[in-house]
DNA sequence: GCAAAAGTGTTCATCGTACACCCATGG
DNA sequence: CCATGGGTGTACGATGAACACTTTTGC
């Protein structure tokens, strides 16, 4: 609803806050943990940006970054501040989008507190994490290991509608660049869609990968660049590409392989 | 945002509404405006609910129906009692999903209000509009026919984005049976995807239509029931059909016709 | 019986998957 | 020079679109 202009003003009636879900994919961290790894571990590539409030009231308790949305302020701006404010994070240009609203009665002791949840997508090779006001810990967390009882509030929620509409808009969007640096190699590009889809597509064939983005090639939106790529521990490194297309279009059709990995003929 | 339990109340800093974007698909009257039809006029079919409210401030302007959230209330329960109140719907038990949250700081005049827009889905054959509170007209409006101007604040924007979730959502769920009777022809299934998506789904052969919902048919969720279908105008009547799936699943694939119609090969 | 509309089955082209082969790098 | 991994091209099978044919109604 809303009322006609000239009218009084209208009495406020909740509190209006923002939470953002930050996704990532970075290398799984092997330290800190030491070698607890047994497969490779790409499934844990994707990972999501967690703090901890200092609140002794909140032991132990993890949370999505979030702030209280001020009276000027859009509800973009204000994701993007809270970014800042607590992991000491500059967002301006990065991936954001409204992801829902939550708002059950309950959901927050202190009032009625409504909370617009947004997803942001960022590369993080660049990145560094600082604790900000107060926050104590700012951390990367696998998406696949956050326990859902640790987290506050309905925040397992948020990051549960987050995972879904990340996995979904993989599918027919070119979201996936979005997380890779300006230019990138086709490997690394199956490993965002590896991490974030089906571990599986890591062990699909190259070639039929690269031409399921045959229309970007086409249209010119992913282009070549030069050869090398700092050659790895061994193998060919594979080819430099840069992508300089519309974020937000989308596929004519839907990408190829479905869930449940390759594999379904025969 | 959200914060430790415990603490000291919040200060509310805005004022939380729901608006609600009420689609049906109905024969596309030809009442009131006389005869202005040229082609058969599927397109318009596919209509909205929309409200005129008494303000005189409102003069001319149309909106979506709408209240302000009261302290105890679901957003899922405001959406509903805005239909009950301003038109004097009984919503219950209709598809109602969130569709997204409009908090423009500009918005609206009287203060910060926030909206959060609701999508609903229910067929019309049995029911009667009846203005509500403060309201003087409540229409069914041909989707395509709204002019974006006539609408009072950014409901326009609303409407754009129900548009698209309903016409996306259509592609992948099972969305368009919760337009139609308990039981219906294919025909009719095929009228709400050609109202909503493509007319010319209307020229599409039926055989490929059938086929396009040939799991649906294995797994038993669209079952036959008897023959007739009350014999039309001329030819043959349709069979009829019931479905009896779980509305909110998804298609393991893509509805085959894509944009554009058919026709694509040769 | 003829036109119109619903429903059935078959054919053909397209596209996704699998597979075989070539290229480049590290040890 | 051999193992490993990236890149290219080809062949087969599944599926969607087009089409020919049957069934049922109104005039």
């Amino acid at each position: 609803m809303s009322d006609g202009p000239g009218a009084p003003k209208l009495e406020p009636n909740a509190v209006v806050a923002v939470d953002v879900v930050l996704f990532t994919v970075r290398a799984a961290k092997a330290d800190e943990d030491g070698a607890t790894d047994g497969p490779t571990g790409i499934e844990d590539a994707w990972q999501v940006l967690l703090v901890q409030r200092e609140d002794a009231a909140f032991a132990g308790k993890w949370s999505l970054p979030g702030v209280l949305v001020r009276a000027d302020e859009t509800f973009d701006a204000a994701a993007r501040r809270a970014l800042r404010t607590k992991a000491r994070l500059d967002a301006t240009g990065w991936y954001l989008e409204q992801l829902g609203t939550f708002g059950k009665p309950e959901r927050d002791t202190r009032g009625r507190v409504v909370s617009v949840a947004h997803l942001a997508l960022e590369r993080s090779d660049e990145l560094t994490l600082a604790p900000g006001g107060g926050i104590v810990r700012a951390s990367w967390v696998p998406v696949r290991r956050v326990p859902a009882e640790a987290l506050a509030f309905d925040h397992a929620d948020m990051l549960r509608v987050a995972i879904n509409r990340t996995q979904s808009k993989l599918r027919y969007s070119w979201l996936a660049f979005q997380l890779l640096p300006e230019t990138f190699t086709l490997p690394e590009l199956r490993a965002v869609y590896a991490a974030i889809l089906d571990p599986a597509l890591l062990r699909l064939n190259t070639g039929n990968f690269k031409k399921a983005f045959a229309p970007l090639f086409a249209s010119g939106a992913l282009a070549p660049v030069g050869r090398r790529a700092a050659a790895g521990r061994v193998g060919r490194p594979g080819d430099l590409y840069r992508f300089q297309g519309p974020l937000a279009g989308t596929w004519e059709r839907e990408l190829p392989w479905h869930e449940g990995g390759p594999g379904h003929a025969s």
